[in-house]
DNA sequence: CCGGTGCATCGATGCTTGTCAATATTCACA
DNA sequence: TGTGAATATTGACAAGCATCGATGCACCGG
């Protein structure tokens, strides 16, 4: 559902340089609204402040004051989006920020 | 609806560097909003393309391929959340980038 | 093997939103 | 003043989505 920001922002230049083909701006869309949630947005900020850069699903269920598969689904759409990356360990999920993903939608957005 | 961006950029760091507030998060998520729609993405793309950096509703329909009030909507959303600027002349409505409003919200992203 | 713990999935529900047709509004011009 | 053109607003509807409780699944310790 929807490629990897990364992959997004690898093919084309700046929003505002050159007009966004209809599939482009449908790739772009799907992940900025990965993104703008309330909720995904503290996650993203809660798991790259969190000790080490990374942080497990019980460790954002109180702070962010949501049930636990709700948290679980929009980490889960984070990570599809290709903002976190999950890793498994013993019976804990880790999730951490994905390098470059924010950066590169940052530089899909900013107007040279 | 919610507050211009730069209302949002101006007060908070990068999204990676301290845990975003509930109300921040609110806030920079309705600004996303605004903008992840392909619709949306490709209305700032194409005025931003336009020539002199502005363009009439006209303009916009046939391009976009929606039906006009549809636009008309989606040119509020834009406008309302700061990201475009509407002037009219006449009885046309031209609408522009509004300036630095791409880039703060860029700059929030950004992992320094 | 078994109870418990951490996480994911499922199903249901209420709210939001993108879209259009119809209508209203504003403005230019004859 | 009246007609037509460019936009905006309204109302309606279907699709999407955030949320939760219940359940399923994997893994650990005893």
């Amino acid at each position: 559902m929807g490629l990897p920001v990364t992959d997004v922002t690898a093919c084309c230049a700046p929003l505002s340089r050159e007009s966004l083909s209809p599939e482009n701006a449908e790739a772009l869309a799907r992940s900025m609204k990965a993104l703008a949630d309330p909720a995904r947005l503290r996650l993203v900020s809660l798991v790259a402040a969190h000790d080490g850069g990374e942080a497990c699903v019980c460790d954002l269920i109180e702070p962010l004051g949501l049930s636990q598969p709700t948290v679980s689904h929009h980490l889960k759409i984070l990570t599809e989006a290709g903002f976190l990356t999950r890793s498994k360990r013993g019976q804990w999920a880790y999730y951490r920020l994905a390098p470059g993903a924010l950066d590169s939608l940052a530089r899909l957005l900013v107007t040279i």
